[in-house]
DNA sequence: AAATATTTTTAGATTTGTCTAAAATTATAA
DNA sequence: TTATAATTTTAGACAAATCTAAAAATATTT
């Protein structure tokens, strides 16, 4: 049984791993979790301990198979919980995230199972992200990046990069939501800039937005 | 803010001080906490120097106006999230208490007046027992003991007092739920066991049974 | 009312998770 | 390739929540 503490950095250690084949920093930990490095030195003896990642001093930690499908039912709490703070209760995308970091540390697997159920077993969360199965099978959606795209091709918006209050907010304003269909203009060559066709109007969005927005061809 | 481990002592506090105009004496405290007395006495300083409760040296502990409101609290989340369990979630009503220990100590205000809503601002939870609403105000209802009933006379089952496992799934298996209607027969004298006519049979319950059986005469 | 028992508090220790400051190691640069 | 810089670890300290053992206060009993 794991504190919430070994919960928290065990989740940080499973993203940074998602995007790196070296071992993960001290550092890199300390900052996701926004804690100096002597206190994650300590952290990484606890959770070796309990052969949840491996590590040499001085060489960085590696996540180990039962870290991983550990990690998995943690961040599969996370966003079934985010599900239903917005599908049920009616909380805005930019609302969730505090709360469900606070949920996912509920343990029950019969309670997680049972909302799985209750959700209608969703593939993705408020964000996009995919939705880890009561096996850590994690769904595939086919997805680019809005940077990426071909003019005169029309696609859907299916996740958020950044899931920050500001980004969220942002694209609320511009009426910009999962599911929001659109032709992607011209890709502009001096800023990055991507315009796009969408409820008839023409809209431009910055090369940093254009980044933080997966969309897929339809 | 408080911790986890302050809201637990302060609820036992608050339902302590429910059936006690003295003081409440540390033991007792230890007692329900299941914990030394030492450790009591630590934690009384601090509840006390947060203003939730007064306390002199050997005099036992008074529950303030802001620790009642504060326990209050925590004791809405705890029922509103037994009654998600039970309604939404349809746990039954003896596997409900150890999650909603953990569900009750998560700190958002607007999650629980969603969850309170997302329910239809439920009266009781799944054992009778009375939800406070957002103002800390606990709905009154009519209700005595089955050993306090009269003979001939038709009653509804509307609580328990004992929520032990044990005990509700005793009532599961003689088919006694929430809203169970039935006529008391008999008050027997020798052991105080109540005969009852229940869905056309004849249903002998002991004096410990009757005692932690809220009823209402219909 | 003094002796005994019980309750409560204090003192000191332990665990978890954090910190600062210093030492050890690794990486970078002149 | 040695000097400098950055990273990582160790050592020692602190707060929260707990414990045991002993001391202090209160309650009970003869």
């Amino acid at each position: 049984m794991l504190t919430h503490a070994e919960e928290n950095y065990l989740k940080v250690i499973y993203h940074l791993s998602q995007t790196e084949d070296q071992g993960i920093s001290t550092n890199a930990i300390a900052q996701k979790i926004d804690t100096k490095a002597s206190s994650v030195t300590d952290m990484i003896k606890k959770l070796k301990e309990k052969d949840l990642i491996t590590h040499e001093k001085y060489q960085g930690v590696f996540i180990t198979q039962l870290g991983m499908y550990t990690a998995k039912m943690i961040i599969r709490k996370h966003r079934l919980w985010e599900v239903f703070l917005v599908d049920k209760l009616h909380f805005n995308w930019d609302e969730v995230h505090d709360v469900a970091e606070e949920l996912e540390h509920i343990k029950s697997e019969k309670l997680i199972n049972a909302l799985d159920a209750f959700l209608g077993f969703p593939k993705e969360d408020p964000h996009g992200d995919p939705i880890p199965n009561a096996k850590g099978e994690i769904p595939y959606r086919e997805k680019e990046l809005l940077t990426e795209t071909e003019e005169n091709n029309n696609y859907m918006c299916v996740g958020v990069k950044d899931t920050s209050v500001a980004f969220l907010q942002y694209l609320d304003r511009q009426k910009i939501a999962l599911g929001s269909t659109f032709m992607v203009l011209k890709h502009e060559n001096f800023d990055h800039s991507v315009t796009i066709l969408f409820q008839e109007n023409e809209l431009t969005l910055s090369k940093v937005v254009a980044q933080n927005l997966f969309v897929k061809k339809i």
